[in-house]
DNA sequence: CGTCCACAGGAATGACGGGCGG
DNA sequence: CCGCCCGTCATTCCTGTGGACG
């Protein structure tokens, strides 16, 4: 009962008060505006590699890089959508088929998406990487049409297995007979180009687009135009504008961090009930975003991964800042057994850590002690006040937090 | 100046669950 | 339903190594 009149308050609130927002759909990072300020060189050039298309050649496959927020895959959907829209229109038998890797995880994974984009239905694994391809290309064979496809964050596959699948879709027009295919090649990885086999870069960038990052003054027009649509005249000031633009390229020019701060202030704004956003709100919102970011992160980890966050907890708490590889594996292992769970072995652990370094949780640096061996010493990333919060609603982590590791009060007497 | 610690991190292999084709 | 293949996670075994110590 005292709930819903809680409810009742926050609803009534919410609804009787103007709130800052027109439109905040247009601040979300999948929306995707009618213009893209200071990319109209790169629409450009996009445009011009792939217009061969409409007669019914087939274009350059193109490369494009640059960081994250750059305006990368904005720019790719907005000029295919239009070519898509031009295609109907002079009745060319064209269709495109966007591919994030990332989201999609694997190269099986990636081909399956492909082949949905041309109708055709694969089963979601099961199959052979080699079945699931001649498929395609039989599939798109049959279809008769000029199909570009756009692999978006195609790093990700890379990186994590290899150039196979890559290779074999810059070769698959010498296997077709009445459909061609182009490739468009999403990066934010410059160094890409080092990884990849040779053959299929020289194939692969036979266009390339670079991205650069935006700058406080294009982001601050990017964010103006947004923020017209997206806020009430006269709810968003100046100052908190700006703020926005300057924090964003500060940190790599990235305008989907922009927006996201932007949208965020906005919410805080609302939920103090505030009419207009203020520099203070984009402030808080930038606490907000950096905090949820890691919560989330350390909320997704698997237990074994949450096990060795929690080690290094420990250690540190215990030692101070450093850490190293031998005695997490030690407190790792006790925590384990008090939690009747087989510990895994100090090889995977490793790897573990490499991941939790790569997740920006843990910072490992491999040192030298000399005589005494070779190792990593660990620090967090995360504050311990972090930690707690993210793991002491957990029903079986949470008393760990508590937990004082005998291998450690007997340790910190004996060596050091 | 060689030794040797305490690991790093690569390669091969196994266990397992999901999902196919027959 | 079975046998098979896949991707993923984990183990086992292994070779490699920076630099303080003797």
């Amino acid at each position: 009962m005292k709930d819903a009149s809680i409810l009742d308050d926050v609803f009534d609130r919410f609804f009787n008060t103007v709130g800052v927002f027109k439109d905040r759909e247009v601040l979300r990072h999948d929306y995707l505006p009618e213009r893209l300020p200071h990319r109209e060189e790169q629409i450009r050039r996009l445009g011009e590699v792939i217009a061969p298309i409409l007669k019914g050649a087939r274009c350059s496959n193109i490369f494009v890089y640059g960081k994250t927020g750059t305006g990368k895959t904005a720019v790719t959907k907005h000029v295919l959508n239009r070519l898509e829209a031009k295609a109907k229109e002079v009745g060319a038998s064209v269709s495109f088929c966007y591919v994030n890797c990332r989201l999609a995880g694997t190269e099986y994974r990636v081909l399956a998406n492909l082949c949905q984009g041309i109708r055709l239905a694969v089963p979601f694994t099961g199959l052979s990487l080699g079945e699931v391809f001649d498929r395609f290309k039989e599939g798109l064979d049959m279809a008769k049409r000029i199909l570009i496809i756009a692999l978006d964050e195609v790093d990700a596959i890379i990186k994590a297995r290899s150039d196979i699948l890559l290779y074999e879709l810059t070769r698959i027009n010498e296997t077709l007979a009445r459909s061609r295919v182009s490739i468009i090649g999403i990066s934010n990885d410059l160094r890409l180009k080092e990884f990849l086999d040779p053959r299929v870069l020289s194939s692969l960038s036979e266009e390339e687009i670079v991205f650069r990052p935006y700058n406080a003054t294009e982001l601050r027009n990017i964010l103006a135009e947004r923020a017209q649509l997206a806020f009430r005249e006269g709810a968003l000031s100046e100052g908190a504008l700006s703020l926005c633009a300057a924090l964003a390229a500060a940190e790599h020019g990235d305008a989907r961090r922009a927006l996201d701060l932007l949208r965020v202030s906005g919410e805080v704004a609302e939920r103090k009930g505030a009419s207009n956003v203020t520099e203070e709100h984009v402030r808080e919102a930038e606490r907000l975003i950096e905090h949820n970011k890691v919560l989330d992160a350390l909320a997704n980890l698997t237990l074994h991964s949450k096990l060795v966050m929690l080690s290094v907890y420990h250690l540190i708490r215990a030692n101070g800042y450093r850490a190293i590889t031998g005695e997490i594996y030690e407190v790792y292992t006790e925590i384990c057994s008090e939690l009747a769970v087989s510990p895994l072995t100090q090889r995977r652990v490793s790897t573990l850590v490499n991941e939790l370094d790569a997740l920006g949780l843990l910072n490992a640096q491999v040192v030298s002690m000399g005589r005494y061996g070779r190792t990593k010493r660990i620090r967090m990333e995360v504050t311990r006040t972090l930690i707690k919060e993210a793991f002491s609603n957990d029903s079986r982590l949470g008393r760990l937090i508590d937990y004082e590791p005998r291998c450690l009060s007997k340790d910190a007497s004996g060596r050091n």
